[in-house]
DNA sequence: CCGGCTCTGTAGCTTTTGCTACAGATCGTC
DNA sequence: GACGATCTGTAGCAAAAGCTACAGAGCCGG
């Protein structure tokens, strides 16, 4: 059940409630209640389109947001997801750059947001040791990830790649809730190349497929086929 | 002619002459004057290897810093480089998260280093805009070009990519002093692959091939080779 | 000048991945 | 239950890239 959006002295509990924000100074504090909005998200509809101005800063208040990629032929990659407490590092990137948005965001169940405008934020972040952390910490962990993936691609042939997002995507069960086309999606490759490859990982008896979903039933097995080189 | 280190006071005039020390409060230039170090490099030998820790923030004050990977086979790849004023973004990121070095660096030519210790550094950047500043748009810009390169990976075949990169790194008269090998590391891939692709693209006219170099004779061709779906 | 090292060019074969096509299974809606 | 959409599995062929091998050219130091 969506509330109606909460601006300024109205949004701040919620805000709060956030670790980083609940020992500000006084003055930020005060251009924060002047400033800040928070608004429930529908699932499903995206927030942020790829191409889209970017006015402001993202957290996640409650819920969860996802981050994904399209795909020329339309097929949609999971980029990241945003739990609360977090922030959109494209949207910080963007925002610091007078950069568009390079995604969609859509947010997973029912999600809150908390928006703070583009000059707030940077006043925060200039005066703002919590707000200062976050922003390098969420770039940062950006770098870190896309330097990892691009020595993948690089260093490791498609069947380890497979095997790595496997087991990194993996639940406590060991189950995987992605089609092959998702996954192919996010490897850059195609759906049949995907399913050639899963064939050997069921034939080895590493994991067993299901229609949108995949059950690793020997991580070993995998693990062990991202050793080969 | 390398003089001896300079510590401190004697630093100063050196890291002054960089725009973004010049504005500073007095609190942090006196902090500065109490921790920053000068130093002259040797072309050649490596500043930082792969997997030093990293205990400050180096800045360029004259020269140029080269910042390259080993590939498994010992050749090597330029990632990029850092003329006067840049900071080394990889030490960056490392120092805000107790990383150790990705990569390794070399002097290319004469070039002076300085080099600010980790909380002092830190310290600079809770207070000092210009500080802030290059931070993030150090961290940015790199999230900006891997975000790219990791689409090209995706996006293009090789023969486009290195098309690309022809363009990317032709100098003024259009002369790129690489050699396959280091094109081919570059790229993710085999010097035969990229001979091959050569081959192509001097039948075609765009290039012409040098031992060690490449010069771009049609690079509207090469443009032409890019747009190739 | 000579020798050693590195770079370039090439060939042939193999492996990996992509493309096209098809059929069957599964799921949700009417 | 029927139907349409989506997902999975498979096959065959093509294209791209990798691997191995070799020869010749160019550069530098003794």
């Amino acid at each position: 059940m969506a509330r109606i959006p909460r601006k300024g002295e109205q949004a701040m509990p919620e805000l709060e409630a956030l670790g980083i924000f609940r020992n500000l100074g006084e003055e930020s504090r005060r251009l924060l209640r002047r400033g800040v909005a928070c608004k429930d998200c529908q699932p499903g509809l995206p927030i942020l389109h790829k191409g889209t101005p970017i006015s402001g800063a993202y957290f996640v208040v409650g819920g969860r947001l996802r981050v994904y990629a399209l795909a020329p032929d339309g097929t949609e990659a999971t980029l990241y997801y945003i739990d609360p407490g977090e922030t959109c590092v494209f949207a910080l990137n963007s925002l610091f750059n007078d950069l568009r948005y390079p995604a969609w965001v859509q947010a997973e169940g029912p999600t809150t947001v908390a928006l703070i405008p583009g000059p707030l934020f940077r006043e925060l972040f200039r005066r703002e040791p919590s707000i200062q952390d976050v922003t390098v910490r969420a770039l940062s962990t950006l770098v870190f990830r896309l330097m990892a993936e691009l020595e993948e691609v690089h260093a490791y042939k498609l069947d380890q790649r497979l095997a790595n997002l496997l087991l990194l995507r993996a639940s406590g069960e060991g189950e995987i809730a992605m089609t092959q086309q998702q996954m192919a999606a996010h490897l850059g490759t195609t759906r049949e190349v995907v399913a050639r490859l899963m064939r050997e990982f069921v034939a080895s008896g590493a994991v067993e497929t299901r229609r949108g979903r995949v059950l690793v039933r020997d991580a070993a097995a995998l693990e062990a086929r991202l050793a080969t080189c």
